[in-house]
DNA sequence: GTGGATATGTTTATCGTTAAACATTGGCGG
DNA sequence: CCGCCAATGTTTAACGATAAACATATCCAC
């Protein structure tokens, strides 16, 4: 059975006698309809299933659909394991529940380079979150000018909601290096595409991704500060999960045995560094010192556990932020909107002399 | 100064002196145009900031836009801090992220209740989660007649990804039935947008949300089939949160304080009522026991704390088979697919007859 | 040299709206 | 009785694309 064709604004204007601009009106501008015609028009648009006007068809005109688009870095079934994103996307929503607005989750096309050309998605505005810098989709999605937000990204020429990343590294590389730690290695999220290299904190860190540039150049300060030589600080690069945090300290201590501490660059990457140390008979933090950020409260119940020394991220506020930006009020270039997380110190570090000794 | 027009394919087309099919070709199909007159058009394009095709023409040209929107129950804030929803949105973006497609997430519009005839989504299909019978949003979305999966909803009429929460429900009950509890409560999210009574299980219960109707229809089952009269069971609807929980606690305690058992119709709901019975000095589970529902782990580290007795859903595959189910493989109407959920004993529940003697 | 496929473009109609400008009518003040 | 405004409709022109049908040239087989 074919599917009867849907009536349209026409088709109902047909059927009563009217010009089709009436039936517009009798949704879009009320007043401008005779009360007894209006009843008319939505009496017939019932019984011929019509639900007004077709969305994209009014968007071609009006030049507006009512969402925005919401971008990742990464995968977007990443994104919902990561308890950072999630907050932030609760962020967005409150704001486009109170506006009204549709959020648009665009997955990036890695495994759909074709669409890139097609499938542009249907919105009035990008939120972009951290994203790469050379991503084809981000720059898709940037090429397109529409009015974007980005999130901890440097785009001078956007509006932008930012963190402090680079102060608060500083602030927890200065706390284990005043607790006596001298052979640290840091262990970061990819900052590209590509990645798996360990590096040295001398090295040029690549701007492709905002944050981990920031935190390495934050890392870097504090070090500096304290006459430690760049030169001889580890960087690992791994998957933002439990795993990846494992697996960089096997790569790490195969490097240093004689390390002390290991600072992440998120929780999860944390977790699975305190996990993997423990395995191997190094307690966490007599014996190693562990960092986190994010400051992720393992849901569930909150006091339990180690607390991990961290650095609390407002990712929620992040979000609302840039949804206001987006949807409220238009927020100029220049003047970045800034988020300012929170050093926490909890019980994953210690003082290293107990074992330099 | 005036953002300046942007280019169309009408006007690369006539700059270069073709006509726009071609250009849409360039695009479209690719074999159709020389390689030559491609690349004229491709370069042009990019000096005049031509991104492709305008998506919002396009899609009312084909009538697809290649994105997929989704409905929750609740607010979309609230979703982001559920692990279910959390997880059910992850299984649909894993699928979505295969298919090249776009996610829109759809806030209901309470607040907005005029938009509700404004701004419907440009979407190809629905997913409907959970929804409630009645909800305004989700009846213009069910009007709209686009191809449309609910989970966990009643409508014979669609394709739909059901659990068998009933049957489970049931296991739970007779779970603490034989354990030897005979005063057991059951505390509830709430099963229509208003809310907030305390019924017992002899009412009749609306069926305006499927789960809570059959989750009751399950409990009752398992007390009828104990030979435990239904309406000395009380049933404390109250918002799904852990305050909700603990809030429950009081309210029900204050109706029969010879409670040994309480059933909850959410992990965060068993959450709150253990931490309220604790707070209260009712031990879990010596002086009460206490069950979940969902099986979210709480995340952090697995294995600390309380198990909680709870019966565990895959939110994950309910939402891949919703999201497969709308995108690749059109399902039957008839044959709703089942995702089992899975009861598990933990240390939340224990003997009752401690207590009762 | 005839006929048919292939490659490359063009013409024209259409998707379903909204917005601006233009008609028509009735009421009302002066 | 004139003129103007408000109320209610209508006419017409976009918005920016895609699809089907049609035109023309080229190539190749037989």
């Amino acid at each position: 059975m074919a599917r009867a064709k849907r009536a349209t604004l026409k088709s109902i204007a047909s059927d009563l006698g009217v010009t089709h601009t009436s039936v517009s009106n009798a949704w879009n501008n009320p007043a401008k309809v005779s009360k007894e015609l209006r009843d008319r028009i939505f009496a017939h648009a019932a019984t011929v299933h019509y639900e007004g006007p077709n969305p994209a068809a009014r968007s071609l005109r009006t030049g507006r659909c009512g969402a925005i688009g919401v971008l990742f870095n990464d995968q977007l079934s990443y994104a919902f394991t990561d308890a950072h994103d999630i907050a932030f996307l609760r962020g967005i929503s409150s704001v486009c529940e109170e506006e009204g607005a549709n959020i648009v989750l665009i997955p990036l096309k890695d495994k759909h380079p074709e669409r890139l050309d097609n499938l542009t998605a249907i919105v009035d505005g990008y939120i972009l979150n951290a994203p790469y810098k050379s991503h084809p989709t981000i720059r898709k999605a940037l090429a397109r000018r529409l009015p974007t937000v980005v999130v901890d990204f440097d785009a001078p020429e956007l509006p932008s909601v930012l963190t402090n990343d680079r102060a608060m590294m500083r602030e927890v590389v200065s706390h284990l290096l005043t607790l006596g730690h001298r052979h640290i290695a840091i262990v970061t999220f990819p900052w590209s595409q590509d990645h798996g290299e360990i590096f040295t904190l001398g090295h040029d860190v690549s701007d492709e991704n905002h944050v981990v540039h920031e935190r390495v150049l934050g890392c870097r300060d504090a070090f500096e500060a304290a006459g430690v030589a760049p030169d001889g600080v580890l960087v690992c690069e791994t998957p933002n999960d439990e795993d990846g945090g494992q697996r960089a300290v096997d790569r790490l201590l195969r490097r240093r045995h004689d390390l002390t501490a290991m600072v992440c660059f998120s929780d999860r990457l944390a977790h699975g560094v305190v996990a993997r140390c423990q395995a191997l008979g190094l307690s966490v933090p007599r014996r190693m010192s562990v960092t986190g950020y994010d400051g992720i409260d393992p849901p569930g119940r909150p006091s339990e556990g180690m607390k991990l020394t961290t650095v609390r991220q407002n990712a929620f506020e992040k979000g609302r932020k840039a949804a206001e930006a987006l949807l409220c009020a238009p927020v100029q270039a220049g003047t970045p909107i800034r988020i300012a997380a929170q050093f926490v110190a909890g019980d994953s570090s210690a003082a290293a002399w107990e074992l330099t000794e």
